[in-house]
DNA sequence: TTGTAGGCGTTATCAC
DNA sequence: GTGATAACGCCTACAA
């Protein structure tokens, strides 16, 4: 049976080695003569000698893989991120482990441990909309794990982070709607423990008022689940009842807003002609459906890209002992304006 | 500094107990007093005890992780099926490492390498369209380590698959295509070095054969990349320069139905009234376009968690020495019928 | 330039 | 019921 891979004793045995000089030879260190060096990796190669990186993990204490927490796998937004994350990992030759915390602060607390214990180089984070994660954090992460926090984040735990500007992103998009001449916008948002639901609410509430439009807490929806279509969907029937002089909507997620289409289509209201909406991320949805969805685009693979980069970065520094201070990233964002506005 | 994480050394010291029985204790075995297992957790508590999975993994030869390549993570089939994967590792204690190949054959040998270095205890993979995979495949994985290929397999490699009949479930799209009343049917297929892609245009041609239609070659389009609305799109302009008696398009994925669909509404083209349009895969989009998309549903989710179930098994039985044969599990796909057709 | 020796943290075997 | 010892495969002072 082949199923003993070789190992770096297997070569100093069949060469007469020591093995110190095999590990030296087959890492390319400088003190070892050409013609051993040659003859080691001549060996190695002939009986597919490769490296068991559980080993070297063990004394390196490195294991070049990082650790990447998000809310949900199935998601525009994150699969976007994450394919930004596992392409630069790959690029500076870490792995990645992927885990869902489904907005559950315990599993995520569960999972922050599984990582800690597999030992992972660092942990990018984005956070559950569940409250109380900062004191759990504090408590997990306070061991020289370094670990970046992208997009859901929590602004008072210290460490790096990448974002976007998502109050002036909301403020943005609901100026143009103001500038557009609608003056009624109720909006969709989030539940208010999560950092970009309040960002977004907060843009979305300063816009009206610095254009002198009176805020009017009753036009604002809460959305229990952000990417949930049947939450804008009733949402907007709950809103028609309420109101009927309302010309626009703002809302949290492009999925939301696709809600409020479902629902205005079934009873006829016409966007944008009746009341607009706005949405946000720019799934590949919102470019298709008719009207097509004017919305905010985030730079979904450039944020995994960068959470990466500072990650790996933080990583060398704590290995060189040098001294880093945290980044805060806040990456552009911009307005997509289609047919529903 | 808090640095250094206790280990079951610190434990052993601190209660002067050796560490084989500190070993024990933590993990459950009977010949420890409860006393000392008392004793043992208590401390272990306290100094915030974690074990080193990297260390135990060097000794017991398991990693508790697994591998898992895909083209591509941003595809909401895909998306879906990680989302089993990462569910059902998790319940079973796994962790998973994610790659995508990016439909590259040598990227994912590098990845396949990569994960064998690793340790991995086993390997789940969609391989990618470009062909000569299985000799890799062979070469690669011929020492002890399972794989279970999942939705884009290679028929004659010898492992365990988990799939649906993509064949049967073109053949009943197309069966209910023809029995709607269309006639002349055109196939936006894949390229045909992929299972998956020959298995839908060969269910396509045995529909249109048993319902004594011609099968016309002209009326194939293929798509170089099956995700691509742009390739939909482009083919779609070129059918239609081609031949003008077209009245329904099936198309290997709901991206290339997209791309048609984008075409046909520049040029005033109705669906389903001038040319019907059938899709593959149930992608979220496709329930909210106008006029929203008849398709293919396929078992996303439980295609992860059974490829996870089976190769976790096939994991344990290596390690008991159990034998075990290698499954083929076909899972069900259904016609969702929606006003393209 | 090469080799020796020890250890990373855990687990398994065997003796006490 | 407990402990001594070795081993997993690799890396790295340090010595020769």
């Amino acid at each position: 049976m082949g199923l003993k891979r070789t190992t770096i004793n297997d070569l100093a045995a069949k060469l007469k080695i020591s093995k110190s000089t095999i590990s030296k030879a087959l890492k390319g260190y400088p003190d070892v003569s050409d013609k051993t060096r040659k003859k080691v990796l001549r060996l190695a190669k002939k009986l597919n000698y490769k490296p068991n990186s559980i080993a070297s993990s063990l004394r390196t204490r490195q294991t070049k893989t990082i650790g990447v927490i998000v809310p949900s796998v199935v998601h525009d937004f994150f699969s976007k991120v994450i394919d930004g994350i596992i392409q630069e990992a790959e690029n500076k030759n870490y792995l990645v482990i992927l885990l869902q915390s489904g907005e559950h602060a315990d599993l995520e607390e569960k999972q922050l441990n599984l990582l800690k214990n597999k030992q992972v180089d660092g942990i990018l984070l984005s956070v559950s909309n569940e409250t109380g994660i900062k004191e759990r954090l504090n408590k997990i992460l306070e061991k020289g794990i370094p670990v970046v926090l992208f997009d859901k984040i929590i602004k008072s735990f210290e460490c790096s982070k990448v974002i976007i500007d998502d109050k002036l992103a909301a403020y943005n998009a609901v100026s143009y709607l103001i500038n557009k001449g609608y003056k009624r916008i109720a909006h969709f948002g989030g539940v208010l423990t999560a950092q970009n639901s309040i960002d977004r609410f907060l843009g979305y509430k300063q816009a009206l008022i610095d254009n002198n439009l009176t805020f009017n807490p009753d036009l604002v929806y809460i959305n229990p689940n952000n990417d949930d279509i049947n939450d804008g969907y009733s949402n907007a029937e709950k809103m028609l009842k309420e109101h009927t002089d309302i010309d626009a909507v703002f809302a949290i997620t492009d999925l939301i807003a696709l809600g409020v289409y479902k629902y205005f289509n079934e009873i006829n209201i016409r966007i944008p002609k009746d009341i607009a909406v706005f949405g946000f991320s720019d799934w590949l949805i919102s470019s298709v459906i008719t009207p097509n969805l004017s919305t905010v685009k985030q730079p979904s693979f450039e944020m995994g890209r960068k959470a990466v980069e500072i990650l790996i970065d933080e990583i060398k520094n704590i290995n060189n002992n040098t001294d880093f201070s945290f980044q805060n990233i806040v990456l552009p964002t911009s307005l997509i304006i289609r047919k529903s506005t």
